[in-house]
DNA sequence: AATGAATGAGAATTCATTCAT
DNA sequence: GATGAATGAATTCTCATTCAT
């Protein structure tokens, strides 16, 4: 068993873990059962459990991030890319609840010990990368690049949520609705 | 002393402490000193840690609706009542950013898809009763109310963390902005 | 149950434990079990376990230093004031081996951090106080009265070990030939 | 590499950490490191943790032991003899505190009154033979032989612990004074 | 022989809850 | 009702030892 498999069943089995249990609730003890290691292995890969914490907000960030980044293009219309991007995002985090609940829930939690702004500031800023590029072709409000952020990525977090909490169904047809409304939201 | 003053003493400390130490760092030694009481006389009150928390969410999920409906009125043009209620709750918000935080991370700390959502569920619908009052004078996207709902509150959630995590400063000015742009983005 | 009963219950199944176990190997569980308390109640007297093992160090100190000035006195001879603490300290030691071993043990313990320097260092001067106050009657050797002191205290401890050891038997007659022999060491 | 390389290796980085981190702190992983091999190569050599840290100690203590033997003489004077010893004795321990150092600590952190005994007894009598060569030409006090080494060693051990707790520093002249002071202290 | 990742029993410490006063 | 000392299960983390490579 390759080094990588242990990191990443640890990693997998944390996530798993938060669903059921929130991300406070988890112990090292159910997380080494869960990934069918010993306790002390754990600690070879992470040095706290704040850290093993910490590595898998941090990976699950990227992988979000990523995902904006391939979905980005410069040669299509910004309508269609903005669009084609929130309509990716959603897809993906209701098809990936537990990793959307984990990026929301640890953000939060995170906030609360006034450390890992510059995290959460930079995971904005990417956001702002994309809007501007997008700036140029279309009269956007004349609101900061953050709060225009914010209008587009909090109804995008409210939507998801109704979605995992079986509050709504979603289907291509809204989904197409709802982006459409959030780049409304933000032109003049 | 009488009963509510104890009673009272016991949540207030346990909001004010929920703002230092998060929610989940909050022990009920804490609680205890913080409001003068021994230990013993919190479970007078509240038969379990538990049910303290949850009696506190009720209160200002309570607060909350509250104000809503006190600045809701059937008299004015819908435009301005939905615009002015924005408005109020946004500033409601950042003058009692403990409260929000409250709000905000005891929704996110129940187990998502567990209890938790007939409470969460309830404090959706008062906001669709809002919308349902405002959708006969004005032409709505046609969308379910709860998503309409979602655009709205979802952006003022974003908005008032940036505010909080001091990413913006809010004036008066850019309130008036990002409320006229949420009631933009549920009209056709 | 009085609040102090709880304390010295703790303090002195520490002292008994780490006869058996030495003052390293004793877990905070084994002092519980031993003193007939929860886990828990250790820790409403004693913030840490090391503020345990230093408060039992101090109580011990002091106990020690109360036999030598007890049996200090200004109106006989110092020479015979000098060999009648040394009996009495070693008569001590033998009887309360427990004691013997565990300030020993405890000071050699804290050496190793670097700390409690001072408080060794005033547990020596002690030890010179006594010998200025003999110092003007006889013809002590020029010797630092530190160096005087560990002349004195280092076969005291030495022989202490032997009898425990079961390596001699001490009887009173021999024990007088020892207050000698360290009177002389130190005398011109 | 020889093996005795490594087993050497081993036991100079325990008495190295021992030095740092105390006997009990030291951790098998440390050692590992500290001399630059796997941990599990330590067990190849010492079936234990605790056979490595009584491998030590008996090194050590041969080591002691050889100075002593080595420095005695049978053709010089008994008394000039002993100065010699102790003098020897004390500049070794004083430039080789770490060798002190684990001697003592290890002696005491082993239950005085349990398997260690013997091992320290053999310690004892080593004294002892010398003393017994020395005793044919002076006058010795009616002590048995066990209580005039300590009433000798116990002194030296207490002044190596004044200077390397570096509250005395120590002098050739002092340490004659010193071994003069022994040597009377044991005689009529 | 050499290695070091894996292990899990054991350690110190915390804290919600109880109950005698 | 009010109190807060007592409790002990649960938690995070350590480390001597093993064993597959």
């Amino acid at each position: 068993m390759s080094k990588s498999t242990k990191r990443d069943d640890i990693l997998m089995s944390t996530l798993k873990l938060s669903v059921e249990k929130g991300i406070q609730g988890i112990s090292m003890n159910d997380i080494a059962l869960e990934a069918n290691v010993g306790m002390g292995t754990i600690y070879n890969y992470f040095e706290t459990k704040e850290v093993l914490l910490t590595s898998l907000f941090d990976m699950l960030k990227d992988k979000f991030i990523n995902i904006i980044i391939s979905n980005y293009s410069f040669q299509i219309d910004p309508c269609m890319n903005f669009k084609n991007i929130v309509v990716v995002l959603v897809k993906y985090y209701i098809a990936n609840a537990d990793e959307f609940s984990y990026l929301e829930r640890y953000s939060d939690s995170r906030l609360r010990f006034g450390k890992g702004l510059d995290e959460s500031t930079k995971f904005v800023e990417h956001g702002n990368i994309i809007l501007k590029g997008i700036k140029h072709n279309y009269k956007f409000k004349p609101l900061p690049p953050m709060v225009l952020f914010a209008m587009t990525y909090g109804p995008l977090v409210a939507i998801v949520n109704l979605v995992l909490m079986k509050q709504i169904e979603m289907t291509d047809e809204l989904l197409f609705d709802i982006a459409d409304s959030c780049w409304d939201s933000i032109l003049i």
